[in-house]
DNA sequence: ACTCCAAGTTAGCAAAGGCTAACCTTTTAA
DNA sequence: TTAAAAGGTTAGCCTTTGCTAACTTGGAGT
């Protein structure tokens, strides 16, 4: 079965943070999100054994391609749902928090139909 | 508390199935939802408490003026969203599934500027 | 060497929200 | 009148996903 939706938050986070600073572990997951470690303790668990990410022997946490496939689809949609609110006039931080809840829950359909807007209102 | 978003849902539902059929007991809902009758039974059973819906002796369900001011909210949001979703050339059937969720988890700012969007569309 | 701290894990709780099994009424129909 | 059907409820289970408390383990500093 697929990742349920906090497992795609984390997943997407990770990816974030392998951006910013080129590593992860736990402990960096703990800080970012603003959970407890046992919460992101298990999450990583549960990524691990979906193979999504691998974790070495010192808890530095990579994606897997599996797992970089989806944490890209799931950064995409952030992007794509948080532009448009932005289009639309809301505030940068709404629209980012919106955009963390709709990324879970919305369809390749509209996700796809908003990326022709937003293709077409730039040219 | 407010409402959860189960709680929304099934709010919404009573408020759709008032206005189609006039009356609303639990069995329907069940056939509507196509949920359990103990987890209706559950969800009216919370909704009464929260004091957004009555039920007569008999089961039939009507609102309350919270439920009604609640149940009128989240479906103008439904409308809402569908509608941008519509217009952004999605189908009819995806875009209400999708405002389905996305009612539940976005602001009320991106939903009043969704709303200015599609007024001054129609001008 | 001993202590201490940082990073993780284990155990177990809670709330939301679905489910089945089984039960109780009340109404309908043979 | 007696049996079945319809509508609800009760009890209790499961999963997801957060939490705290308490433990382990490995490396640093003194």
């Amino acid at each position: 079965m697929g990742l349920h939706e906090s497992g795609q938050m984390y997943l997407e986070n990770i990816y974030v943070l392998l951006n910013e600073n080129g590593s992860v572990r736990s402990i960096d997951i703990v800080e970012y999100m603003g959970y407890s470690k046992p919460s992101v303790s298990r999450a990583v668990g549960l990524l691990k054994n979906g193979e999504y990410i691998n974790v070495d022997k010192n808890g530095y946490i990579t994606l897997t391609e599996k797992g970089k496939r989806e944490a890209e689809k799931i950064y995409e949609r952030h992007g794509v749902i948080a532009k448009i609110l932005i289009n639309l006039g809301v505030s940068e931080k709404t629209a980012t928090q919106d955009a963390c809840k709709i990324e879970h829950v919305i369809s390749d359909e509209s996700i796809d139909a908003i990326k022709r807007h937003l293709y077409n209102e730039n040219k």
